[in-house]
DNA sequence: GTTCCGCATGAATCGATAG
DNA sequence: ACTATCGATTCATGCGGAA
């Protein structure tokens, strides 16, 4: 099967209507958060935020497959000794828009951003907000189990004599299922707070976030062969990601020096040739 | 000095009316979460819920002093697939009553409830929102210091077999050196992330979050001497930790089965007699 | 005296069933 | 149709008794 990775230069507001509707299984996204300065590009500020992205919201909408999410990765800044409350009002527009708010996953960064101010610990985690069109979408939860806790290694060790006998007398008449309930036991299903570093500086460009955080979710929510959309691709850790998983993408992003990166950094088209027949399934462009 | 824990039996909508005038130091307190069921404790409706927390909300802006900080702890509870957008709205209408929304730390919990849904992992995290009257105000950070020694044995705790072997092998040669390496590190500021874990059941009374929560904000905010409020006081895991911690306190609990809880619990006049002189300050009380 | 194992139990959520 | 109740699912933790 052919893996196709798009770049696009341009403003994600017009660019996403070149896109069709209901063509996209995920959207993973890191938009440039709100900023004072209006001296850095892209520059919006905090009042301005809400009403900057709404357009971009409809747009995704409209491209989201029915049974696809919207995960918003964003974290709102301090100003004035508060934080500022854009994120907590684009939420509640969004709604309005017709999302639904399905959850709030928490990334907590193990090694945050140093520093030391008088009234303020350093900000540890970022929102990962998840949005759906419906309350039925695709979640492909097993790919994303990890190895059981630590507690389990002094206790679970010798499981079988007693804990079968107790998942029998449980179960009552059938007997035959146990035995494959314990196999690969070892993995739990994980919890709405990621525990990941941030992404050291080994590469030439550090990304806003870890490869880890768009393959945890790619995974979690897309299969071989889906479409992954970002919006505000940066320098493109989302797209590499989803090529190597496989998985077809969308880059849009306004800044030229950002996308020349991405496409050095990218194959634009990417073939597997041991899926040699290449079905070429219904492409999201118009 | 003579250390005070006053326990009300009450309504705080009304109760807080009794308290004086920028009398507290630190409000501390985990309300009743919003819920469905409307026969359960408390049973306020996810729709309600703003509406009603608000007036308790003005009365704890005006007994609070200037420099004092408000912590509340609470989570949206899911309603039909979505979160509910209570809290958001809750904190959007605190800042037009003139609080200032200083900051949100996470508590992630270690030992979240237990459970499985083909649409959502489990919850692991709490808000604890940090609202202000003033952007400048007491923080004692040294108090909360902690060694640098803690995510380190934390570490060797979880990563225990296949990491020590790991790690052995990477020192090679020596292995005197690793360990006296962290013995008296320096103390470093901690982030805007608590990682506990829930109080379990086991213990005689079982209280909605554990003693290191309000210790760790009593630690942070006040000192000795300085007075804590819990408006909604449950079974008083706060005042408790509070008297220890030798603050004042002031709880108000409206279930009287809770309120019993609390007075066998603490005794209300505590005594600490190495110091003789009993300095009896101001009061909050009217 | 340690270490180990069994058990109970949580600020949960969904879907089916019953009134 | 709409709401209240109930069972099923699941994992980290502390306590108590056993080895």
């Amino acid at each position: 099967m052919q893996i196709n990775t798009r770049l696009i230069l341009g403003d994600s507001a017009k660019e996403l209507k070149k896109l069709n509707d209901n063509s996209v299984d995920l959207i993973f996204t890191s938009p440039p958060y709100a900023d004072q300065r209006k001296s850095t590009y892209g520059g919006i500020t905090p009042e301005e935020y809400v009403n900057w992205f709404l357009p971009i919201g409809e747009e995704l909408l409209r491209v989201l497959k029915p049974d696809g999410t919207f995960i918003l990765n964003i974290k709102e800044k301090v100003s004035e000794g508060e934080r500022s409350t854009y994120v907590l009002e684009l939420i509640l527009e969004m709604r309005k828009q017709g999302w639904l708010w399905t959850e709030e996953f928490i990334w907590h960064k193990k090694n945050s951003y140093p520093g030391k101010w008088s009234n303020r610990f350093r900000d540890s985690w970022e929102r990962l907000l998840q949005f759906n069109k419906n309350r039925k979408f695709n979640m492909y939860q097993d790919e994303v189990r990890v190895p059981v806790g630590d507690w389990a290694k002094g206790r679970l060790r010798n499981l079988s004599a007693t804990d079968q006998r107790r998942d029998n007398a449980k179960n009552g008449s059938g007997f035959g299922k146990n035995v494959s309930n314990w196999v690969g036991r070892e993995l739990v299903y994980p919890t709405n707070v990621l525990h990941l570093a941030t992404e050291c500086s080994n590469k030439n460009h550090s990304a806003a976030f870890p490869r880890e955080l768009p393959e945890w979710f790619i995974k979690l929510f897309t299969k071989e062969g889906d479409t992954v959309l970002d919006p505000f691709a940066g320098s493109g850790t989302t797209l590499e990601v989803a090529q190597q998983m496989r998985r077809h993408s969308i880059g849009i992003e306004i800044v030229p020096e950002y996308f020349q990166m991405m496409q050095q950094q990218i194959e634009p088209v990417n073939l597997y040739l041991f899926e040699p027949e290449s079905v070429y399934e219904s492409t999201p462009f118009k």
